[in-house]
Order: C-alpha cells, then structure tokens, then sequence
RNA sequence: GGUGAGGUGGCCGAGUGGUCGAAGGCGCACGCCUGGAAAGUGUGUAUACGGCAACGUAUCGAGGGUUCAAAUCCCUCCCUCACCGCCA
C-alpha cells in the first residue's frame, strides 16, 4: 500500500511512476474522493461529537439527581435533530473510506528510479553472469528424460495421485532433493546470519492482503473449503513476512543489520492462467519446496540489503557450481508488491536457456504499510514502518532439475556436486555405477 | 469434540449502562532529594486519523445489535487457559 500522504502531496509524480508499469493513476478521481472522504470525516465526526456532548448532559442531569425521563426530556429537542442526519453522515463516511482503502489496496508499489522500462520479460536487463555453461560430448538430455531413464522420477504416478503438475521421486532423487534443503538451510543459517524459522503452512485472509497476493490475486491461490478464509500458501514469504504484522519492533529486538529469517516449506500454486506453459518436467508444479529467505530492515538500510541478499541466493548457485545470470526485472516483470526485483536463472543444459529459480525483492514500506509492521526509532522514539524484502534461496525443485540437466554424464548418471557430499551419505554418482 | 473460566493500556489489574480512553500498581522517562547511588517523592508515559493549535473522532479480542448513552447488556465468530474425550 502506497502512503496517501506522499500521494497527496504530489499525486502527478505518483501517476507518472506508475504509469510506467503501465497503469493509470486517475489524479483527479483520487483527488475527488480524499476530499470528499475527508469532508464526510469532518462532517459525520462533528455530528458526532455534538451528539456525545448530548448524551453525556443526560447524565450529568441523572448525576445530579434529575429523573432519567426529566433529563431526556431536557435534550430530546437537540437529540432528534442530530439523529435526523447522524446515521446517513457516518454511513456515507463509511463507504467513501471503503472506497479510498480499496483504491489503496488495488495500487502496486512505486518501481525504483533504477528499474528498467519494459513491457514483459524480454525487456529485463542482465547485470551479471557467473559460470559457464558446460559443453557436452553428447546430446544434452532434460530432466525428465534422465530422471526417468533413472526410474526415480515418476509423473505419472503422482498423476494417478492427485491429477498433472505433481511429482513422485525415489531413493537417491529424493534423497538429493532433501538434501537441498538442509543444505541452502545450513548455508544461510551459518554463514549468512539468517534465523532458522518454522510457520505454518496453511494461514488466513488477513496475512495474503498483508504480503500482498489478495484482494487481487486470489485465483492463483489453493483456498480450503473451510468455515473461514483459510488458504494453503504459495510461498513462505506469507508468514514469514506476518510475524511482523501488527508488532512494533523496540530498538534493541531489531539489530542495524535487521532481522533475518530462512525458511523451508513447501508452496502451493494453482498456476491459473499459465495453461500450457512449462507442461513438461518440474519447473512449474502446483507443489513444490523452496527456502525462503525474509528480511525486516530499517527503512535506509534496504537498498544494501537487497544486493545482500540477493548475494545469498548467489553463493547458494555458486556452491553448487551451477551456472547462472543476474538480471533486473523490469518495470512491466515486477510484481505489485515489489519496488525493485533481481531474478537469478539458472542454465538449464536440457532447454538451452536460463531460467529463473530465485527472485529477490525489495518491498520498501509497501508490505509493512498493509501489515502495520513498525519499528521503533530510537532518534524520533515514534513507531515507524520497517522495509521488509524477500527472495528465493533457492527453489529447490528446479535447483534438482539443474543439476540433473548440468552434471548429466554419458551414460544417463548424474554426478552429485561436492558441496551435497555431507548430505548424501557418501553417494557421489546417481546411476550409472 | 465436550464442559467450564477468560480476553481491558508496554506489563499486571480494577471497572456490570452515564463527565471511563479507562482507578491502582509495575515498568519506563524527566525532575526533586543525595557527595554519588538506593530508598523516598513529584510529573509524565497507547495508537490512528483530522486540525497551526486548543481540541475532536475512533479503538477495552473481531463483527453485528439494543439504548439518548456500551469496556459494561444481547447475538455470531476468533483466540487463550483448565479438565475430560480423541489422536500423529
């Protein structure tokens, strides 16, 4: 949610910012409504306090030992005549409210100055690359193909379970596939000063308007058929992120460096309207594993913050001598939520291509506006809002089909990466033998 | 799942219809006292919105209702605790 001081103060420059993501901002519609909502507020709030005025005679008079029919009496006159308008004012105070929180709601954040033009993906800008992308003697095959030849990985089955977009792994794939985990975990948690946090993966309807995926996208989210609005999350950056919701953070319980947060869980996607895309293989599942890191900064630390952590998804990459670029979303890629995102894609041998398997964002005070997430400033001793960002560190399941497809060999096996050695009890090769 | 008790300010806790945004205490801040400190003592101490300000409005788990007036009464829901049942 976008400040409505900062809108108000020049509502011009904000509709010239988001017009480059390529939405209109209706300056007059929004200047309209706040004076009105701003009128209605005066209006209903001053009926308001001459009805309490009035009220509050009825029982000075009872106080001093009037009958409560004599008091009424005495201020029925003044009484009626506020009720006559009070009702109609504060209802209509109420819907223009509504109408200014929903406005509010629906606004995507404000990209970065630094973020590039650009209607779609295409449009994004590389920044950096890292490895080479290796030669093969033979004819690269993807991961579906060597993960079956390897009889480890398994759709059909898990369409027989549940329907298409899911997986069944065996023995080493899924024991590689842990391994992952553990291993981006430890990596964040012992070098990289994240918090190791465990959440629940099923949260309500107030947490996904506080990071940001409702009101406005709902469609792409799995709810429960449950007496309330409880959903299963798409990312753990959901309740990571709300643990912050509604809290104020005293100066000594948030560091210079901010809080950090990593965490596994799994994700749930309905992947509505993306039919037909990445059908094949393990890039786009309705379920899948990611390790999620979070981080609560003060508000001038977060563009430092940012090429951090997007550093900490890169050393995870690095580690597993994967090769991979760097770009800079543009405005028209970026989410609503985000003021500026890094995506991380990897080389995938199978597709000749990179694809993306992190994504770094910052948020600035966007998701703490929604969530009141506040921080206490020491200088001023006022809660203030915090900046919060997230990023993938990585996804795991397409981290697995990256190193199938990179350290594929001849004969169908893959070479386990060294860094997975202390996860995989001693296999180095899958398959093969 | 059943039964019972609860949810009030940073914390504890009083308040069962009327100058209650809320007694009292703790904590915290500042001052006095002191050579310095402790003790003592005085003052202050929620958030949001509007207003230059005085101040106004809202918020006593959430939502709705009754009433001139609700922390207080009624309804629905959420959560916490205790006991019982069930259970990975």
């Amino acid at each position: 949610m976008l400040d409505i001081k900062a809108i108000r103060r020049d509502p011009a420059a904000v509709a010239q910012t988001l017009a480059r993501r390529g939405m209109t901002f209706d300056v007059e519609q929004f200047t309209a409504l706040d004076a009105r909502r701003k009128q209605a507020d005066v209006d209903s709030q001053n009926l308001q306090a001459e009805h309490k005025k009035a009220s509050k005679q009825i029982g000075v008079l009872v106080g001093q030992g009037t009958s409560v029919e004599d008091a009424k009496a005495q201020v029925k006159e003044t009484l009626d005549k506020i009720a006559a308008e009070l009702d109609d004012l504060t209802a209509q105070a109420k819907t223009i409210q509504a109408e200014m929180e929903a406005l509010l709601l629906g606004t995507p954040n404000l990209p970065d100055p630094d973020v590039p033009d650009g209607n779609d993906e295409s449009a994004n800008v590389e920044i950096s690359r890292w490895g080479e992308p290796a030669e093969f003697a033979f004819e690269a095959r993807d991961h579906v193909a060597l993960g079956e030849a390897l009889g480890q990985l398994d759709s059909e089955t898990a369409a027989k379970l549940t329907g298409s977009r899911f997986t069944v792994m065996y023995r080493d794939l899924a024991r590689l596939h842990r391994a992952l985990i553990q291993f981006m975990l430890n990596l964040h948690i012992g070098e990289h000063g994240y918090t190791e946090i465990y959440v629940p993966y099923i949260v309500n309807s107030d947490s996904l308007r506080g990071t940001g995926q409702l009101p406005k996208f709902e469609e792409d989210l799995f709810k429960l058929h449950a007496e309330h609005d409880l959903y299963l999350i798409p990312t753990a950056e959901v309740p990571v992120t709300n643990i912050a919701r509604e809290r104020i953070f005293e100066a000594e319980e948030f560091p210079e460096q901010g809080l950090r947060f990593a965490c596994h869980s799994p994700c749930f996607r309905s992947e509505a309207g993306s039919y037909g895309k990445d059908t094949r293989g393990m890039i786009r599942q309705h379920q899948f594993e990611k390790v999620e890191l979070v981080q609560f900064v003060r508000p001038a630390q977060s563009d430092d913050a940012l090429e951090e952590l997007s550093g900490h998804a890169e050393k995870v990459l690095q580690r597993l001598e994967l090769p991979y670029r760097k770009v800079v979303l543009c405005v028209g890629d970026l989410s609503a939520s985000a003021a500026k995102t890094y995506d991380l894609e990897v080389w995938l041998p199978g597709q000749q291509a990179y694809r993306e398997i992190s994504s770094c964002s910052n948020f600035r005070d966007y998701q703490a506006r929604r969530m009141q997430a506040r921080w206490r400033n020491p200088e001023t001793g006022k809660p203030e809002l915090l900046h919060t960002l997230n990023g993938s560190g990585l996804a795991i399941g397409r981290t697995l089909v990256a190193i199938l497809e990179n350290f594929q060999q001849a004969d169908g096996s893959i070479v386990v990466p060294a860094a997975l050695a202390p996860y995989m009890g001693g296999t180095e090769r899958i398959g093969g033998q």
